[in-house]
DNA sequence: TAGATTGTTAATCGATTAACAATC
DNA sequence: TAGATTGTTAATCGATTAACAATC
C-alpha cells in the first residue's frame, strides 16, 4: 500500500532495494524460507535497521520473531519497482557497450525489454544484434510513438546523446538512461538517469589513495 | 595542498569531481580562458555554493570577479583524483561487457590503463581484443605481483566475482571495480567499487512512476 | 568606486544510526 | 514464559543550502 502513496521514496533507498532483490532471490533459489533483517545486513554490510526501513519503505511486512517470507518479500519488491511488469525500451548506440546491453539476458528480470537498437552509421545498420535487427535513427521518432515505447537507453558517444534525447523525448520517451559520459538533463515529463562511470572511478582511485597513504 | 591532507573526502563531492572535469576539458578543448563556478553548475544542474566548496577541497583556488582558469582547474582536479598518473589495470571476464571496456580509448583520460585481460574459456585465451591479448586467469597472481599491477577490473559472471575477488587480492591487488551484479566486500587494505546498474534502473523507474502519476 | 565572484561560516535538511516498545 | 525480531520514534551525523564577509 506504501507503493501507491504519493511521498517520495528516498534515492538512497531506491538504490538499495535492487541489492536486496538480487540477494533475496538467490535465497529464494536455494530454498531458502524465511529471512531475517540482519541476516540480508550481512550480505551487503549495511545496517539491519536501514534494511528494516527499506523494506518498510517498499511495503514489506515481517513477523517478529520469525523474519520475512523470501517469497513474499521477493514479490513485493518487485511491485514497489513496478518490476513484475516488463516495460519495452528502445537502445540507440550499436558499439560495443550497446552490443553487450543487448546482451543481457538479465534485464528481463529488472523489469526491462530491449526490444529495438538504433544507429546512424549504415555500416551498423540492418545487421542482427543478439536478436535484434539494428534500425537507422530516422525510425526512432515514429517507433517509439506506434509502440508505445516509454523508456530510452544511450549508449552513444557524447557528442551524439543531447541530440539523441531529443528524438526520444519526440517518440514520447519518458525515461532515458544514459551511458554516455555527459549529465544530460530531466525535465517535468522526462527522467533521466546518467550511469556516471568515472564517479565510480573517482571513488576507487581515491580509496587506494588512501590505503597507500596508511602503508 | 589539500590533496595531501588526511581528512577524508566526502562521497559525494568525489563523484562530482570528473564531472566537472569533463566539462572543463571540453572548455579547455575550445579554448575557453576562465569559468565561474556558476557557469559550471549550470552544466550539471546543481548548486554554484556546492561546486566551489567541491573546487576548494580539490585544492582549487579562484580569483574573486574573475573566476578560476580553465587550465588550472582541469590540472588540479587531475592531480587531486591522482589521474595525472595513469595507473595500470588487469580485467577479467571477457565477454561482451568486457570486451566494451577494453575499446575505451578514454580510460587513459581518467588514469586508467587496462594491460591485459583474463578469462577462464579456452574459446576465448589467446585471442587478442583490442590489442590485448585474453590470458588464461591461473597466470593473475603471479603476473599482477610482477607487474606491480593494484588495479582490477571484474566483468565476470556474479558467481564467479568473489573467486576472482580473492585471486586478484592474492597478486596484490588494492583496489576492485565491479561490474558484477555481486556485493563484493572491502576490507583493510582493499577498496572496492560496485557498479551496480541495477541501482540506477530503480531510480529511473520510480522516476517514471512519478511522471505517470502526475499526468 | 561599484559590482561580481570567491571563500567561509551558519542554518537547514535529510539520511543514518541508536534506543526502545510491540509482538509472535 | 523468555527471547528474538520487527516496527517506530528519537538522536546523531553529514551533506546541502543559505547568508554574508572578503577581495579583485
Amino acid at each position: 500500500m506504501n507503493a501507491d502513496e504519493r511521498r517520495p521514496v528516498p534515492e538512497p533507498t531506491l538504490r538499495r532495494l535492487p541489492n536486496y532483490l538480487h540477494f533475496l532471490r538467490m535465497l529464494r533459489a536455494r530454498g531458502r524460507d524465511v529471512v531475517s533483517t540482519s541476516h540480508i545486513s550481512q550480505d551487503l554490510c549495511c545496517d539491519p535497521t536501514q534494511v528494516r526501513k527499506d523494506l518498510a519503505l517498499a511495503g514489506a511486512l515481517g513477523k517478529p520473531r520469525v523474519g520475512y517470507h523470501v517469497n513474499e518479500l521477493v514479490e513485493t519488491i518487485e511491485r514497489f519497482l513496478g518490476w513484475d511488469n516488463v516495460s519495452d525500451a528502445f537502445l540507440v548506440g550499436a558499439g560495443s557497450l550497446g552490443t553487450a546491453l543487448l546482451g543481457y539476458p538479465r534485464f528481463r528480470e529488472y523489469g526491462l525489454n530491449v526490444v529495438a537498437a538504433f544507429d546512424t552509421d549504415p555500416a551498423k545498420i540492418g545487421r542482427t544484434i543478439h536478436d535484434r535487427e539494428v534500425l537507422p535513427l530516422e525510425r526512432l521518432v515514429d517507433l517509439a510513438q506506434r509502440m508505445h515505447v516509454h523508456i530510452g537507453i544511450i549508449t552513444a558517444p557524447a557528442v551524439a546523446a543531447p541530440e539523441i534525447a531529443k528524438l526520444m523525448q519526440e517518440g514520447g520517451i519518458q525515461a532515458i538512461w544514459n551511458f554516455a559520459p555527459v549529465t544530460l538533463q530531466g525535465g517535468d515529463d522526462l527522467v533521466v538517469q546518467n550511469q556516471q562511470m568515472y564517479s565510480s572511478l573517482a571513488v576507487l582511485t581515491d580509496g587506494l589513495k588512501r590505503i597507500r597513504g596508511r602503508v
